[in-house]
DNA sequence: CGGCGGTTTGATGTGACTCAAAAAGAGTGG
DNA sequence: CCACTCTTTTTGAGTCACATCAAACCGCCG
């Protein structure tokens, strides 16, 4: 399966943005044994309180991670597109505490746990690298929990959706300053934590600002500053950086 | 310095509560140097931006990680305790993305980035629990990020109480229902994303409500059951269960 | 053409915010 | 032990952002 090689390559170099993974890590992860698996729109990956065996790797399409609570009110705690590695936590947690679903067609890759676990025992590289991921996943969250605080839902739909673009652009998915977003607007309210009716006014005032364009099911930023200024985005904190060079590791040639 | 000998060693317990980790691998990671350091009363250990080398880990006392929006508005991220290592990010990121503040008088003990890259990297065992410590974390900012989001005022400090309490307890320093916690209420409502008089409205009813009682700087949880109905608490996020066991690890005896 | 998921609109309600000031503690120095 | 200051908690009144409820509209698909 020449397609899902290249996403574990995507996903190695977006764990290992200097390109410090020595050539055998690399190797091994590469030749872990990969499942690809089709799912069809508002299909539900994992469910809470399951005990999963693989990660997920995201290959085209979209997904959301979220918790449901007793009355039934739904919290998005994340999306993830192409080359994400969705439930790294699954890794080490016995159960999910949280639940995964797709937007739209979505294909899907996992991987074993133990296939990861064996890598990164024999790979303290892998293990940095699997480590920094998840220290960049915290961080979205905590950004996350201050967009919900702390800012209003305007200046909070124009935050995410800046998050968002910066992603898809990531990974090549950003073209004329435009991504697919196969999300309806009440899955986008439950990210937002605000109902759908309001997310609905504010998606026609940023329309009518010309903030943002959108398309059937996709998005465009059509003014960057005043979009940024807006959201008080600062996109520190998904460390496009990469890891700290520290320890006894050297960078090394990045391959073409 | 017997007193942070015996914090290492709890911190240890807390990320490997199965007991797998090799002795030589509990022996390496507590001959890390340590440098321990006193801190008055709301006092910035780190602030945003800021290059750090040391990562931290609390003695005695209490701290937040928060974040400061231009508007001047702070979302206050976390609260750490004793044995908790409040800055696992900073080994491998470049740059902190939010500040570390002391509530009341804290002692903390650091430790070293390259020491405990140089650790993790001679003992998988290690760079697993540290990895898993991180899970943990994004965990618990997931359900901040639900709290924030999906539940009102009340129920959502009741929420953070419930944490609070149930941390506490982890650690021993929960007696008769009852911890120290030397926040003033308008950082409280910082980390609860709502106004410090809406907070002491709240503070007030479930007083009134016989939820809790409060004397000084220190909280009683007065009716278990009806706080956590209340606040839909389910601890499980907080993983208390340890990492899994797999891999080629096998679990060992614990030390007395 | 009818049904369905999703979007849009309107009217009304309310939880939490804002502003402002009083009251209660905590700390300091005389 | 009191006078003074500074911080924190408490109270009150008015306002607003966002929620709720309900219905209409729209485009897509069988």
């Amino acid at each position: 399966m020449p397609g899902s090689v290249g996403l574990i390559e995507r996903y190695l170099a977006k764990i290992d943005r200097a390109g410090i993974l020595s050539s055998t890590a690399r190797a091994a992860f590469v030749a872990i044994p990969r499942l690809t698996r089709d799912y069809p729109n508002n299909h539900d990956v994992i469910e809470e309180g399951q005990r999963s065996t693989r990660a997920c790797l995201v290959e085209t399409g979209l997904v959301s991670r979220y918790r449901t609570l007793q009355s039934g009110v739904r919290q998005i705690v994340s999306f993830h597109i192409t080359a994400d590695m969705v439930d790294l936590q699954s890794v080490l947690f016995v159960v999910t505490d949280h639940a995964i679903r797709t937007h739209g067609p979505t294909r899907i890759v996992s991987l074993a746990h133990h296939d990861i676990l064996a890598v990164a025992e024999d790979f303290p590289d892998i293990a940095r690298a699997l480590w920094f991921d998840t220290l960049v996943d915290a961080a979205i969250f905590r950004e996350w929990t201050v967009n919900v605080g702390r800012r209003n839902s305007r200046q909070r739909t124009a935050h995410l959706l800046l998050e968002l673009a910066t992603k898809f652009a990531a990974v090549g998915l950003l073209a004329n300053d435009t991504f697919e977003f196969p999300v309806t607007q009440s899955d986008l309210a439950d990210a937002l934590a605000i109902t759908s009716v309001h997310l609905n006014r504010i998606m026609q005032w940023l329309r009518g600002e010309r903030y943002i364009r959108t398309h059937l099911r996709s998005i465009t930023i059509e003014n960057w500053p005043d979009m940024i200024a807006l959201a008080g985005f600062r996109p520190g904190y998904l460390h496009p950086e990469g890891p700290k060079l520290a320890g006894r590791q050297q960078p090394r040639e990045r391959d073409g």
